[in-house]
DNA sequence: ATTGCTGCAAAGTGTTTGCAATCTG
DNA sequence: CAGATTGCAAACACTTTGCAGCAAT
Protein backbone atom coordinates (compact mmCIF):
# COMPACT_ATOMS: atom_id res chain seq x y z
CA UNK A 1 0.00 0.00 0.00
CA UNK A 2 3.10 2.29 0.09
CA UNK A 3 6.42 2.71 -2.44
CA UNK A 4 9.69 3.86 -2.79
CA UNK A 5 9.74 7.48 -2.05
CA UNK A 6 9.26 9.71 -5.04
CA UNK A 7 12.06 12.88 -5.14
CA UNK A 8 12.12 15.96 -7.81
CA UNK A 9 15.75 14.65 -8.72
CA UNK A 10 14.37 10.90 -9.70
CA UNK A 11 11.70 12.42 -11.80
CA UNK A 12 13.84 14.76 -13.37
CA UNK A 13 16.15 12.26 -14.17
CA UNK A 14 13.50 10.62 -16.07
CA UNK A 15 12.22 13.31 -17.52
CA UNK A 16 15.60 13.94 -18.76
CA UNK A 17 16.03 10.34 -19.63
CA UNK A 18 13.43 10.29 -21.93
CA UNK A 19 14.83 13.67 -24.17
CA UNK A 20 12.89 16.29 -22.19
CA UNK A 21 14.19 19.56 -21.05
CA UNK A 22 14.68 20.61 -17.50
CA UNK A 23 13.84 23.86 -17.17
CA UNK A 24 13.07 25.73 -14.22
CA UNK A 25 9.44 26.09 -14.30
CA UNK A 26 9.13 22.11 -14.89
CA UNK A 27 11.23 21.92 -11.25
CA UNK A 28 9.06 24.33 -9.78
CA UNK A 29 5.72 22.47 -10.63
CA UNK A 30 7.76 19.20 -9.84
CA UNK A 31 8.29 20.65 -6.57
CA UNK A 32 4.78 21.77 -6.02
CA UNK A 33 3.27 18.53 -7.10
CA UNK A 34 5.34 16.43 -4.85
CA UNK A 35 4.02 19.08 -1.66
CA UNK A 36 0.88 17.17 -2.02
CA UNK A 37 -0.28 14.77 -0.49
CA UNK A 38 -3.58 14.81 -1.80
CA UNK A 39 -5.70 15.37 -4.73
CA UNK A 40 -4.89 19.19 -6.58
CA UNK A 41 -6.18 20.70 -8.87
CA UNK A 42 -4.00 22.34 -11.56
CA UNK A 43 -5.24 25.67 -10.83
CA UNK A 44 -4.16 24.91 -7.45
CA UNK A 45 -0.45 24.51 -9.45
CA UNK A 46 -1.02 27.43 -10.84
CA UNK A 47 -1.17 29.73 -7.91
CA UNK A 48 1.49 28.46 -6.16
CA UNK A 49 3.95 28.45 -8.83
CA UNK A 50 4.21 31.91 -9.68
CA UNK A 51 7.45 30.45 -11.61
CA UNK A 52 5.10 28.88 -13.93
CA UNK A 53 2.71 30.68 -16.80
CA UNK A 54 -0.69 28.22 -16.37
CA UNK A 55 0.07 27.00 -20.03
CA UNK A 56 3.54 25.64 -18.99
CA UNK A 57 1.72 24.22 -15.92
CA UNK A 58 -1.15 21.90 -17.60
CA UNK A 59 1.78 21.15 -19.93
CA UNK A 60 3.72 19.91 -17.12
CA UNK A 61 0.96 17.77 -15.69
CA UNK A 62 0.22 16.38 -18.67
CA UNK A 63 3.80 15.20 -19.27
CA UNK A 64 4.05 13.73 -15.65
CA UNK A 65 0.72 11.77 -15.88
CA UNK A 66 2.15 10.45 -19.33
CA UNK A 67 5.32 8.90 -17.43
CA UNK A 68 2.73 8.21 -14.88
CA UNK A 69 3.72 10.21 -12.09
CA UNK A 70 0.47 11.22 -11.38
CA UNK A 71 -2.53 10.39 -12.46
CA UNK A 72 -5.63 13.17 -13.12
CA UNK A 73 -8.71 11.03 -11.28
CA UNK A 74 -12.63 12.87 -11.17
CA UNK A 75 -13.83 13.47 -7.76
CA UNK A 76 -17.62 12.16 -6.56
CA UNK A 77 -18.87 15.77 -7.34
CA UNK A 78 -16.99 15.23 -11.26
CA UNK A 79 -13.93 17.79 -10.31
CA UNK A 80 -11.08 16.88 -11.98
CA UNK A 81 -7.69 16.48 -9.85
CA UNK A 82 -4.50 15.38 -10.04
CA UNK A 83 -2.93 12.75 -7.30
CA UNK A 84 0.73 11.77 -7.31
CA UNK A 85 2.33 8.38 -6.99
CA UNK A 86 4.58 5.87 -8.08
CA UNK A 87 4.75 4.49 -11.76
CA UNK A 88 2.35 1.61 -11.21
CA UNK A 89 -0.25 2.70 -8.63
CA UNK A 90 -3.49 3.04 -10.70
CA UNK A 91 -6.29 3.45 -8.52
CA UNK A 92 -7.19 5.59 -5.42
CA UNK A 93 -9.43 5.58 -2.74
CA UNK A 94 -10.42 9.02 -1.75
CA UNK A 95 -12.10 10.84 1.07
CA UNK A 96 -14.80 12.98 0.26
CA UNK A 97 -14.72 14.88 3.62
CA UNK A 98 -10.94 16.19 3.65
CA UNK A 99 -9.40 14.14 -0.16
CA UNK A 100 -7.08 11.98 1.76
CA UNK A 101 -5.80 9.49 -0.72
CA UNK A 102 -4.61 5.99 -0.37
CA UNK A 103 -3.29 4.30 -3.40
CA UNK A 104 -3.91 0.43 -3.59
CA UNK A 105 -2.63 -1.82 -7.11
CA UNK A 106 -4.89 -4.77 -6.54
CA UNK A 107 -6.81 -4.27 -9.46
CA UNK A 108 -10.23 -6.14 -9.49
CA UNK A 109 -10.91 -5.35 -12.80
CA UNK A 110 -8.42 -7.76 -14.38
CA UNK A 111 -10.97 -10.52 -12.59
CA UNK A 112 -13.70 -9.96 -15.00
CA UNK A 113 -11.83 -8.35 -17.95
CA UNK A 114 -11.29 -12.43 -19.11
CA UNK A 115 -15.04 -12.84 -18.65
CA UNK A 116 -15.80 -9.90 -20.25
CA UNK A 117 -13.90 -10.73 -23.52
CA UNK A 118 -15.28 -14.02 -23.24
CA UNK A 119 -18.83 -12.90 -23.62
CA UNK A 120 -18.55 -9.59 -25.95
CA UNK A 121 -15.18 -10.61 -27.57
CA UNK A 122 -14.07 -7.04 -27.46
CA UNK A 123 -10.64 -6.38 -27.12
CA UNK A 124 -10.34 -4.65 -23.96
CA UNK A 125 -7.62 -1.75 -23.82
CA UNK A 126 -8.25 -0.48 -20.18
CA UNK A 127 -10.08 0.81 -17.84
CA UNK A 128 -11.17 3.37 -15.04
CA UNK A 129 -11.20 2.70 -11.51
CA UNK A 130 -12.20 5.13 -8.58
CA UNK A 131 -13.02 4.66 -5.30
CA UNK A 132 -14.53 7.30 -2.92
CA UNK A 133 -15.71 7.19 0.77
CA UNK A 134 -14.89 8.72 4.25
CA UNK A 135 -11.82 8.61 5.85
CA UNK A 136 -11.97 6.86 9.78
CA UNK A 137 -11.61 11.05 10.93
CA UNK A 138 -13.95 12.14 8.62
CA UNK A 139 -16.72 8.69 8.86
CA UNK A 140 -16.69 10.30 12.20
CA UNK A 141 -17.14 13.78 12.46
CA UNK A 142 -20.70 14.38 13.11
CA UNK A 143 -20.82 16.86 10.61
CA UNK B 1 -26.40 -8.87 -20.37
CA UNK B 2 -29.95 -7.29 -21.65
CA UNK B 3 -32.88 -6.72 -19.56
CA UNK B 4 -36.34 -4.85 -19.80
CA UNK B 5 -36.82 -2.63 -22.44
CA UNK B 6 -37.07 1.04 -21.56
CA UNK B 7 -39.81 3.49 -22.78
CA UNK B 8 -40.43 7.07 -23.11
CA UNK B 9 -43.58 6.00 -20.92
CA UNK B 10 -42.54 3.68 -18.24
CA UNK B 11 -39.42 7.08 -17.47
CA UNK B 12 -42.39 9.31 -17.53
CA UNK B 13 -44.41 7.69 -14.89
CA UNK B 14 -41.71 7.10 -12.77
CA UNK B 15 -40.86 11.32 -13.24
CA UNK B 16 -44.56 11.80 -11.93
CA UNK B 17 -44.41 9.55 -9.28
CA UNK B 18 -41.30 11.44 -7.80
CA UNK B 19 -42.97 14.55 -8.44
CA UNK B 20 -41.63 16.34 -11.20
CA UNK B 21 -43.83 17.39 -13.80
CA UNK B 22 -44.11 15.98 -17.34
CA UNK B 23 -43.50 19.15 -19.80
CA UNK B 24 -43.41 18.38 -23.79
CA UNK B 25 -39.29 19.77 -23.49
CA UNK B 26 -38.83 16.90 -21.09
CA UNK B 27 -40.61 14.03 -23.01
CA UNK B 28 -38.33 15.45 -26.15
CA UNK B 29 -35.18 14.93 -24.66
CA UNK B 30 -36.36 11.26 -22.93
CA UNK B 31 -36.93 9.85 -26.49
CA UNK B 32 -34.03 11.49 -27.47
CA UNK B 33 -32.06 9.79 -25.27
CA UNK B 34 -34.01 6.12 -25.78
CA UNK B 35 -32.94 7.18 -29.28
CA UNK B 36 -29.06 6.35 -28.62
CA UNK B 37 -28.03 2.68 -28.18
CA UNK B 38 -24.27 4.28 -27.93
CA UNK B 39 -22.94 7.33 -25.69
CA UNK B 40 -24.06 10.54 -26.43
CA UNK B 41 -22.93 13.96 -25.33
CA UNK B 42 -25.11 16.64 -24.04
CA UNK B 43 -24.78 18.74 -27.06
CA UNK B 44 -26.12 16.37 -29.23
CA UNK B 45 -29.06 16.32 -27.65
CA UNK B 46 -29.40 19.93 -27.64
CA UNK B 47 -28.63 19.68 -31.18
CA UNK B 48 -31.40 17.04 -31.97
CA UNK B 49 -34.08 18.31 -29.59
CA UNK B 50 -35.01 22.12 -30.68
CA UNK B 51 -38.26 21.71 -28.78
CA UNK B 52 -35.78 22.03 -25.98
CA UNK B 53 -32.89 24.65 -24.71
CA UNK B 54 -29.85 23.78 -24.06
CA UNK B 55 -29.99 24.49 -20.18
CA UNK B 56 -33.24 22.21 -20.48
CA UNK B 57 -31.17 19.09 -21.72
CA UNK B 58 -28.83 19.62 -19.30
CA UNK B 59 -31.48 19.87 -16.58
CA UNK B 60 -33.22 17.10 -17.81
CA UNK B 61 -29.99 14.40 -18.13
CA UNK B 62 -28.84 15.26 -15.00
CA UNK B 63 -32.79 14.60 -13.57
CA UNK B 64 -32.32 11.56 -15.17
CA UNK B 65 -29.10 10.32 -14.29
CA UNK B 66 -30.75 11.33 -10.97
CA UNK B 67 -33.22 8.81 -11.15
CA UNK B 68 -30.47 6.12 -12.50
CA UNK B 69 -32.06 6.01 -16.10
CA UNK B 70 -28.74 7.24 -17.72
CA UNK B 71 -24.61 7.51 -16.40
CA UNK B 72 -22.42 10.01 -17.01
CA UNK B 73 -18.95 8.49 -18.41
CA UNK B 74 -15.81 9.81 -19.46
CA UNK B 75 -14.54 8.39 -22.59
CA UNK B 76 -10.68 7.39 -23.04
CA UNK B 77 -9.71 10.75 -24.18
CA UNK B 78 -11.73 12.62 -21.30
CA UNK B 79 -14.51 13.60 -23.34
CA UNK B 80 -17.73 13.47 -21.11
CA UNK B 81 -20.70 11.45 -22.57
CA UNK B 82 -23.88 9.69 -21.06
CA UNK B 83 -25.30 6.31 -21.63
CA UNK B 84 -28.79 5.09 -21.42
CA UNK B 85 -29.75 1.78 -19.37
CA UNK B 86 -31.76 0.40 -17.02
CA UNK B 87 -31.73 1.44 -13.53
CA UNK B 88 -29.29 -1.44 -11.71
CA UNK B 89 -26.68 -1.45 -14.32
CA UNK B 90 -24.02 0.51 -13.24
CA UNK B 91 -20.73 -0.24 -15.48
CA UNK B 92 -19.72 0.22 -18.93
CA UNK B 93 -17.40 -1.23 -21.81
CA UNK B 94 -16.60 1.37 -24.63
CA UNK B 95 -15.86 0.66 -27.42
CA UNK B 96 -13.06 3.53 -28.47
CA UNK B 97 -13.60 2.65 -32.14
CA UNK B 98 -17.53 3.46 -32.87
CA UNK B 99 -18.88 3.68 -29.40
CA UNK B 100 -20.84 0.72 -29.44
CA UNK B 101 -21.72 0.24 -25.24
CA UNK B 102 -21.82 -3.11 -23.15
CA UNK B 103 -23.29 -2.68 -19.78
CA UNK B 104 -22.44 -5.33 -17.26
CA UNK B 105 -23.42 -5.28 -13.16
CA UNK B 106 -21.21 -7.76 -12.27
CA UNK B 107 -19.45 -5.50 -10.40
CA UNK B 108 -16.02 -6.92 -9.17
CA UNK B 109 -15.32 -3.89 -7.25
CA UNK B 110 -17.70 -5.46 -4.43
CA UNK B 111 -14.71 -7.89 -4.04
CA UNK B 112 -11.93 -5.98 -2.65
CA UNK B 113 -14.10 -2.93 -0.85
CA UNK B 114 -14.32 -4.84 2.08
CA UNK B 115 -10.39 -5.48 1.34
CA UNK B 116 -9.94 -1.67 1.28
CA UNK B 117 -12.36 -1.09 4.47
CA UNK B 118 -10.23 -3.38 6.67
CA UNK B 119 -6.61 -2.55 5.62
CA UNK B 120 -7.97 1.49 5.65
CA UNK B 121 -11.12 2.24 8.04
CA UNK B 122 -12.67 4.38 5.34
CA UNK B 123 -16.33 4.08 4.93
CA UNK B 124 -16.81 3.17 1.08
CA UNK B 125 -19.16 5.16 -0.84
CA UNK B 126 -19.19 4.05 -3.95
CA UNK B 127 -16.91 4.10 -7.30
CA UNK B 128 -16.57 4.65 -10.73
CA UNK B 129 -15.62 2.01 -13.22
CA UNK B 130 -15.30 2.06 -16.86
CA UNK B 131 -13.84 -0.25 -18.94
CA UNK B 132 -12.44 0.97 -22.85
CA UNK B 133 -11.47 -1.60 -25.34
CA UNK B 134 -12.21 -2.35 -28.94
CA UNK B 135 -15.59 -4.33 -30.21
CA UNK B 136 -15.03 -7.15 -32.86
CA UNK B 137 -15.43 -4.80 -36.02
CA UNK B 138 -13.41 -2.70 -34.71
CA UNK B 139 -10.26 -4.77 -33.51
CA UNK B 140 -10.65 -6.65 -36.87
CA UNK B 141 -10.04 -3.69 -39.04
CA UNK B 142 -7.15 -2.69 -39.86
CA UNK B 143 -7.60 0.77 -39.98
C1' DA C 1 22.87 26.64 -33.37
C1' DT C 2 19.04 23.87 -32.88
C1' DT C 3 14.96 22.83 -31.21
C1' DG C 4 12.24 22.33 -27.27
C1' DC C 5 10.03 25.20 -23.82
C1' DT C 6 7.71 29.30 -22.09
C1' DG C 7 4.30 32.91 -21.26
C1' DC C 8 0.62 35.51 -22.59
C1' DA C 9 -3.77 36.13 -23.78
C1' DA C 10 -7.32 34.65 -26.70
C1' DA C 11 -10.19 30.89 -28.04
C1' DG C 12 -12.37 26.59 -26.83
C1' DT C 13 -15.23 23.03 -24.46
C1' DG C 14 -18.68 21.68 -21.54
C1' DT C 15 -21.82 23.16 -18.11
C1' DT C 16 -24.32 26.20 -14.85
C1' DT C 17 -27.06 30.17 -13.40
C1' DG C 18 -30.21 34.38 -12.91
C1' DC C 19 -34.57 35.60 -13.86
C1' DA C 20 -38.90 36.80 -16.03
C1' DA C 21 -42.32 34.38 -18.62
C1' DT C 22 -44.86 30.08 -18.97
C1' DC C 23 -46.99 25.87 -18.07
C1' DT C 24 -48.45 21.73 -15.14
C1' DG C 25 -50.89 19.60 -11.53
C1' DC D 1 -53.39 29.37 -8.57
C1' DA D 2 -48.88 28.06 -6.62
C1' DG D 3 -44.95 26.42 -7.63
C1' DA D 4 -42.22 23.84 -10.85
C1' DT D 5 -40.09 24.46 -15.34
C1' DT D 6 -38.38 26.90 -19.32
C1' DG D 7 -35.37 29.65 -22.42
C1' DC D 8 -32.12 32.94 -23.13
C1' DA D 9 -27.84 34.76 -22.68
C1' DA D 10 -24.26 35.72 -19.76
C1' DA D 11 -21.14 33.70 -16.63
C1' DC D 12 -18.28 29.86 -15.37
C1' DA D 13 -14.63 26.38 -14.68
C1' DC D 14 -11.21 24.11 -16.81
C1' DT D 15 -8.11 23.45 -20.54
C1' DT D 16 -5.88 24.17 -25.05
C1' DT D 17 -3.59 26.84 -28.59
C1' DG D 18 -0.98 30.31 -31.57
C1' DC D 19 3.03 32.40 -31.68
C1' DA D 20 7.18 35.06 -30.87
C1' DG D 21 11.00 35.09 -27.76
C1' DC D 22 14.04 32.44 -24.70
C1' DA D 23 16.92 28.86 -23.04
C1' DA D 24 18.70 23.86 -22.53
C1' DT D 25 21.49 20.76 -24.85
Amino acid sequence: MSGTQLSTESIVQTLSSHGHRITTPRRAVIDAVLGHERPFTAEQIVAEVPAAGRATVYRTLELLASLDFCNRILQPGGHPAYVTGEPGHRHHLVCSGCGTTVSFTACPVDQIVDDLRAETHFRIDGHHLEVFGACPDCASTPN
